[in-house]
DNA sequence: TGTACATCAGTGAACGCGCGTTCACTGATGTAC
DNA sequence: TGTACATCAGTGAACGCGCGTTCACTGATGTAC
């Protein structure tokens, strides 16, 4: 039965939502629309009245996703100065509470390798995103403009590159690799 | 029909290096065995005379990644020294090639995202390859045994974050974030 | 060395299953008067 | 404000498809005599 246009936004919100969810923690391929309608408590027919097909829901999510990580990123940049703010950064994206969920945590370090072998289309929206975050983290970074950009490509690399082993290992190397990480973050 | 016990040998090892080729260029879920036995030039049914299952076909396939990618750096290793070693380490694995060719490449960039999601077993067996990895990377760095492996580690780190991440961009993005990574590489 | 026969690598069809997507239908919502 | 009706958000069944796995079968291989 038809719903008001309030509840249909708010629906709308909850498949979205959801679905940014477990997109990062299953992967793509591994969440199906039924899984994302029925957390969004819904059943699979009525998807196609919000999106138009699942590569539609998979970009719209991964940007949900970037304005998450973006906005919490800017809400702490804005309380810290640089340095401290750098710190802050690695301690927070090498935690074990973000390694341990993924669901909740950066879309690249959940989705790059899903990415990859996707679309040109998804490929673009993710440099989308991925280069919001950028700009946000070349903020704390020290030196010229040109200077502040690689410093923070190199600074995420090396998180990303970090979280994505870890995830990958059994819980031993997964520590060693972590811990190495950010000890001498600043030596490599 | 059967055939002789030399022939099977050498259809195993076609199985198996296709395994390797395929899973790491389209990933665990998008690589079929009929996929993987149509590049063996075989047709389905005769896999389980291989392979108990799909998941034993993916933990040979990815032991025979790490097999090649370990020789590979070991003999590189033995033919220069410490430093020039590095420099030819970074230039390699951030290289174009490597990048654009993840079917012949590194298995810790290739699979990550999805040995996260899948089985114990399997995240054992990736972290066992691993280790071999680093093992050979530490032979390169300077300072004490433990110093060594920590800088492997976070060598290795960048490398990964880099290609993952350059995999999932747009050209654009994916030269700005590996010439970030080649060029200040000892900076961060 | 030659023959008779058990073994088993590989084939091809079939299995149940979950996938993304479509569609006829329902009935509350929003609109026109 | 109240009524009549067109719209359309959500349902639930169905679609064709490819998946991992099983299995009866074939006939060359390897073995026992």
């Amino acid at each position: 039965m038809r719903v008001s246009q309030d509840e249909m936004e708010k629906s709308h919100e909850r498949i979205l939502r959801g679905a940014a969810r477990l997109l990062r923690q299953r992967g793509i391929e591994s969440t199906s629309v039924n899984d994302v309608m029925g957390e969004a408590g819904m059943k699979n027919g009525g998807f196609y009245r919000h999106f138009d097909s699942k590569e539609a829901l998979v970009d719209a999510a991964l940007q949900s996703a970037f304005d998450q990580i973006v906005s919490f990123m800017e809400t702490r940049f804005h309380q810290q100065e640089p340095p401290a703010l750098l710190a802050g950064f690695r301690a927070q994206y090498l935690s074990e509470r973000h390694v341990g969920h993924p669901g909740e945590g950066c879309p690249v370090a959940a989705l790059s390798g899903d990415i990859a072998r996707a679309s040109n289309h998804l490929k673009e929206s993710f440099s989308a995103g991925l280069n919001r975050t950028l700009a946000v983290l070349s903020s704390a970074m020290p030196g010229s403009k040109s200077q502040k950009r690689n410093r923070a490509i190199r600074e995420f690399a090396l998180a990303v590159g970090a979280v994505v082993i870890a995830r990958a290992c059994e819980p031993q190397t997964k520590r060693a690799v972590l811990d190495a990480c950010r000890k001498g973050y600043d030596e490599v």
